[in-house]
DNA sequence: CTGAAAGCGCTTACAG
DNA sequence: CTGAAAGCGCTTACAG
């Protein structure tokens, strides 16, 4: 059974190459009763066009290219599955780039953009450096950050609304009565965690309590080191420790339940956690953690219409480009508008590792400087 | 900046298009001194060649699939860290196709094949039916399974010796002087979850120890059910109880631990939890859990090199093809040998969740099955 | 060692 | 509505 072509399919339908061209892209000026029976004669033999004839020839594939962080977060688990779900109903494939964290990866965006591999970018990361990919976009490639901001780079993108789901956590937290409350900070580099931290520092402000420099930490996502400044946290003489943390993300959250448990602190009876992003495990856990949820399904969908629509659109350029000769101008035009920011809600997930303040502890004072 | 094709090099060059291909593919026959020039100008110029059409004048795309479940397992995650590792440093990328669990493959198979957009597939999956890849297979494209042993399909595959890690966990256990152990029982439809209980039988028998049904429990990988039947096993009297628990997966025991100490137990004073996997969090909930790790990212590597070399054998074979014109006779034995199936050894973490087995039950019996 | 030519399997104006 | 022809950007015998 040698590989079927367009050529005998033709053949085998008593047509030329041309027609059965034509009814594989769905014009419209092919007769309906003919175009059945290619259909048929397609469908029998089980016929599928050659991927790399049908790129070469459109000039395009039907590939978007992803760039992701070693897979081993569970962010970029979920982010797939939704990208996933709008793609696979398109004819879209997606090639998938693992940017080991170590690696320099300009040489991998150029191979990417000029071999026209992939018609689209979608990039999940932290650690790279952004400026290859503002370049691609202005040399006309789609390409959409999910989830990762850089600074202020000129790039669509989605993310999640991590100030808003800091304050989120917060008012939880405030509203269980806490005062003396903690921030274990994630990488601050990020700008998902620098959001998070303003987030903490508005809501404690907003609920006119002076926030303490001496109960934000520096976690930086490594767990000895949480645990290390978990431990400062609760040596802290009983009326100046806090009694509640937020942490940057769930497995942070984990290392200082670990060091509270360590310091014979009970969570949540002595000490309130609450966490950021809502894996698999945080319903496992024990106690299982109250945390704010990153939609990041959601979020890879979204991403994925962004650069379908993001494609499409090159497309349909591309096709007027010759008819419209100042194209040139059409291009700059395209890029240059304010890119979409998508920020996406969260949601507070609560468990049980966060409680009302102890009753010792309550109605200490107006301000977490407050000593005793 | 319109993109530069092979003309253009050849051109800018002053050489023919033929010798720029020739550089391009090393071959031998070119005069070292015009491929220096020819490189240089392609990497002035940062020439890459399109994917699309070297693709289809090869016949072959430098493309390996890769099928995973929805990627919502860690097991994915560091597989792919294995596979990327490899075909990184190779010119082969990977087209990720997300099989979510509740569609129907074979339309993607098909795909896949005809449309000969890779060279090779990597599957990962538990789930889904084997045979269209077997047929695949046997039409000759490379095939490898990581992770996945539908019974006992006739396709190379890399797994971990699930058999073997069960035995170790038990050995684990027996050690510490725990006689009634409980197995709670991952998908028993999958391959590696009846390796993990003949491990956990035959550990048993082998010390002695007659196996107690009523300590076989299915938990099903859904923590609920989990739950509700660890309880069944908590609640029994104290001294037919189990002291210490064999979980199919981590996230299993995470569940198992719950239970107890919903029922009041203590892990590991009270009861022992050994699980299965070592996923990330493994280390971080409390207590940290001993488990079983399986080499995720060495899977990935070995599976990915077995590939490999079969797409680079498929080549070779392709190239003398012509030559030897008994190809067919060719191909039928290159597919029947058996295939290479790789076992790769699991490591037992100690941390801390199993312990000695409580003095007050310690030498109630020889047998499990011995009751009060 | 290098070049001219045919071909890989499609698509797309252009005729008819 | 359908077909003949040129072209997409490479590779690969085949000459020289």
């Amino acid at each position: 059974m040698a590989k079927l072509t367009i050529r005998d399919i033709a053949a085998l339908s008593g047509l030329s190459k041309s027609t059965v061209s034509l009814v594989l892209n769905n014009s419209p000026k092919v007769d309906p009763a003919t175009r059945r029976h290619v259909l048929a004669v397609i469908r029998r033999h089980n016929y599928v066009p050659s991927f790399a004839a049908t790129a070469l020839a459109k000039g395009s594939t039907r590939l978007i290219g992803m760039i992701v962080p070693g897979l081993s977060w569970h962010m970029v688990a979920s982010i797939n599955i939704g990208v996933a779900a709008v793609t696979e109903r398109t004819g879209f494939d997606i090639i998938l780039y693992t940017a080991t964290n170590d690696r320099d990866y300009g040489p991998l965006i150029d191979r990417i953009l000029t071999s026209s591999m992939s018609s689209g970018l979608l990039v999940v990361s932290h650690e790279q450096p952004l400026e290859p990919l503002v370049q691609l976009h202005q040399d006309g490639m789609p390409v959409v950050l999910v989830n990762t901001i850089g600074s202020e780079v000129a790039l669509p993108s989605v993310t999640a609304d991590n100030y808003e789901g800091a304050l989120t956590a917060m008012d939880h937290l405030l509203q269980l009565g806490h005062e003396r409350i903690a921030c274990m900070q994630g990488r601050m580099e990020y700008r998902c965690c620098q959001d998070r931290y303003r987030g903490y520092l508005d809501a404690l402000r907003s609920a006119g309590i002076q926030p303490d420099p001496e109960l934000t930490k520096p976690g930086d996502f490594v767990p000895d080191q949480i645990k290390a400044r978990s431990r400062e946290l609760f040596a802290m003489p009983a009326d100046e420790r806090p009694t509640a943390v937020f942490a940057h993300s769930d497995v942070t959250a984990y290392a200082v339940m670990t060091a509270a448990s360590e310091a014979g602190l009970r969570v949540p009876e002595d000490v309130s956690v609450i966490g950021f992003d809502d894996i698999e495990s945080a319903a496992q856990i024990r106690p299982p953690l109250t945390t704010i949820q990153q939609p990041f399904v959601e979020m890879g969908k979204r991403a994925a219409d962004l650069l379908l629509t993001a494609i499409r659109a090159n497309d349909e350029n591309a096709n007027h480009e010759n008819a419209n000769e100042n194209s040139g101008e059409l291009n700059r035009e395209r890029v240059s508008p304010d890119p979409v920011r998508l920020s996406m809600p969260t949601s507070l997930i609560v468990r049980a590792s966060c409680g009302p303040v102890p009753v010792t502890r309550s109605r200490r004072g107006r301000s977490q400087t407050t000593k005793a």
